[in-house]
RNA sequence: CGGGGUGUGGCGCAGAUUGGUAGCGCGCUCCGUUCGGGUCGGAGAGGUCAUCGGUUCAAAUCCGGUCACCCCGACCA
């Protein structure tokens, strides 16, 4: 590609706005321009690192027999119905209802189209297993876009959906995966760490998400110092320490004026705060239901422990879950600020009448607790489960972090944030038993599908390589992924240097490399930091310098080291710089 | 959804407190100059100041609504 006839150019400042270093440079060096929030035009350079990683992903998932095809994206709303995600999947599901009539939803992800077809095309258990993928737009209606690339509201995502007999096809099938992930990831020069997930809107019994540390990440995981536990932070387990007294003690109310948080009251009484409890109150819209039809939770945790929303809605059965307002919490008969369990009408369990109080197991390791009293001002001392109140429900809802004990060896965990860029399913049965997606086995009886689904976000992934992989002066693209193999710059206007650089170009491409040409009658300070900026791995200059003793400067982008080389041995020369797989 | 911030030529910004009809740098066009790390000089093109309404003789500037974009939080009573 002629740098004279490319569409776009580099810029010298980023847009305001930008602030991840992978948003900055990869508007400043023509790879993407902004549409509007989350939506972005990938730029001749962009659309070549996609091809890049795209046929990364094909090669691997090729190698585990997987097979490419191409799904649609506008999908009838019936499809959507049939598997209930039409309600269940979220505000985030874009739907769309045409002049005519006609809804659709706009693909968010496809295990419905997958699974509309497994009706029709998988009869037999001689048509199982089988692996498709394909890449193709997923459209979300984000709460918040941010980060540039890092979530979209359109983006392109590689998706791998495996069909199986059988829950055991399944699980044997799914480390061919795990590792074909792993591969993709490493080729492209991200290292991952692989962690335990939650299944999230897709269903399913578990999943692996591949994260990448990193500081301005939006998913916090959660990591053993000693051992290789690795989960996301909304299913991390940990060991709750702390005992019950031997002799408890007796139950007594006390004044404890303007002690409206856990801080406050523990060091008003004088206690740890871990000796106290926490209360906190959400609205529970469980799933397909109306929010006014919803229902009022009470949350407990040992006061040095904090809830997690995602454990305590996978407690409660699914839905939304937000924070209960005011004169919802009054209603219920308790008093903001000095709330507990003690003295209210609770559910014998979750469906039960009465009020649904959700505890961590915290509440075990440990007692004597200062808890409220639902009277304003006043708290407890002394109060001990089960003695004291009841609940509906003991469940893991306290979130682990760093410090907490971990489950696996009893090391000390630490949480991290990180960017996740891939994630796997085992959804199981999820899909087939909703639509009845079955197969006839050796004896003649109809049996479910297993449905895995995996995927990846290309776009995701690109911005997080140039994080991993950029310095001062712009971006440096490992060689897999690179827009172009060489960047090749005349420099000086004499024409016998326009001359020998159009010659090499030819050369160089007759040769089978890529080559991006700067042929600009510019200065070679521009050329050079517009190099540095776009950052392909390989840089040839020509210049009249070199030039008098037949050579040329060779250059990485990622080394400061120079070469001079023949002309006639350059093409030679550069398969001998291949950096060194990742 | 809540909180904070920002909207002025393609990009980065000033002008707003103290209303008077818009300016700088980069980029772009043309001429010359330079030619191995964003050369230098000159001449130009390009803006209903996000939008709607209000106050005023007069609004980028003051007041109100709306929209868009960015950041933080989606909790601890």
């Amino acid at each position: 590609m002629r740098m004279t006839k490319a569409f776009g150019k580099t810029l010298r400042e980023a847009p305001a706005d930008a602030e991840m270093i992978s948003h900055q440079l990869l508007i400043r060096a023509n790879y993407i321009r902004p549409l509007g929030a989350g939506l972005y035009t990938f730029m001749p350079l962009g659309y070549r690192v996609i091809r890049k990683i795209w046929d990364i992903m094909a090669e691997e998932m090729e190698a585990i027999d997987g097979q490419e095809m191409w799904m649609p994206n506008l999908h009838p709303a019936k499809v959507w119905q049939a598997t209930g995600r039409w309600t269940e999947f979220g505000p985030a599901l874009v739907k769309l209802r045409t002049e005519s009539g006609r809804e659709y939803a706009l693909s968010p992800t496809h295990e419905e189209v997958v699974n509309d077809i497994t009706l029709s095309d998988i009869e037999s258990y001689r048509d199982l297993p089988r692996l498709v993928y394909h890449v193709s737009k997923k459209f979300r209606d984000e709460p918040r876009a941010r980060g540039g690339l890092i979530r979209l509201r359109e983006f392109i995502m590689k998706d791998a959906y495996s069909l199986d007999p059988s829950e055991d096809s399944m699980d044997e099938f799914y480390p061919s995966m795990y590792q074909a992930y792993l591969n993709i990831f490493q080729r492209c020069g991200v290292p991952t760490v692989p962690i335990l997930a939650d299944v999230g809107a897709m269903g399913g019994k578990s999943s692996h998400e591949f994260a990448v540390p990193h500081e301005q990440g939006e998913d916090t995981f959660i990591a053993c110092t000693s051992c290789n536990y690795a989960a996301n932070v909304d299913t991390a387990e940990f060991v709750r320490e702390g005992q019950p007294p031997v002799d408890q003690a007796e139950l007594k109310k006390m004044a404890t004026p303007d002690c409206t948080t856990i801080a406050q009251v523990a060091d008003f009484v004088g206690v740890p705060v871990s000796q106290t409890i926490k209360a906190i109150f959400y609205w529970n819209t469980p799933p397909g239901r109306l929010e006014k039809d919803g229902r009022f939770v009470f949350g407990l945790v040992r006061g040095d422990l904090e809830v997690n929303e995602t454990k305590l809605v996978n407690a409660l059965g699914g839905g939304e879950l937000r924070p209960a307002i005011e004169d919802e919490i009054r209603a219920i008969g308790a008093v903001p600020g000095y709330a507990s369990a003690v003295g209210l009408e609770v559910a014998p369990d979750i469906n039960g009448g009465g009020i649904i109080v959700i505890a961590d197991r915290s509440i075990e390791n440990g007692g004597d607790f200062v808890i409220g009293a639902n009277d304003e001002g006043y708290h407890y001392t002394g109060a001990n489960y089960p003695r004291d109140f009841a609940i509906s429900q003991m469940a893991d809802i306290a979130q682990a972090d760093t410090g907490h004990k971990c489950p696996n060896c009893g090391g000390r965990i630490e949480a991290r944030r990180a960017i996740e860029v891939g994630h796997c399913f085992k959804l199981g049965t999820r899909y087939s038993e909703a639509t009845g997606a079955t197969y006839l086995d050796e004896n003649n009886e109809p049996q479910l599908i297993y449905m895995g689904s995996y995927g990846i976000g290309l776009d995701r992934l690109m911005a997080v390589i140039v994080e991993l992989h950029h310095d001062q002066d712009g971006i440096i693209w490992p060689d897999s992924v690179a827009p172009f193999d060489l960047h090749l710059m005349s420099l000086g206007k004499g024409e016998e240097v326009e001359e020998a650089a159009d010659k090499l170009y030819v050369k160089l491409m007759g040769a089978g490399f890529t080559v991006y040409y700067d042929d600009r009658d510019a200065s070679a300070g521009v050329k050079f930091k517009d190099a540095d900026l776009i950052g392909i791995p390989l840089r040839v200059t020509v210049g009249a310098r070199g030039l008098a003793q037949g050579a040329v400067e060779v250059k990485r982008r990622s080394s400061d080291e120079r070469l001079m080389v023949p002309l006639d041995e350059l093409v030679e020369y550069i398969p001998t710089t291949k950096e060194a797989s990742y």
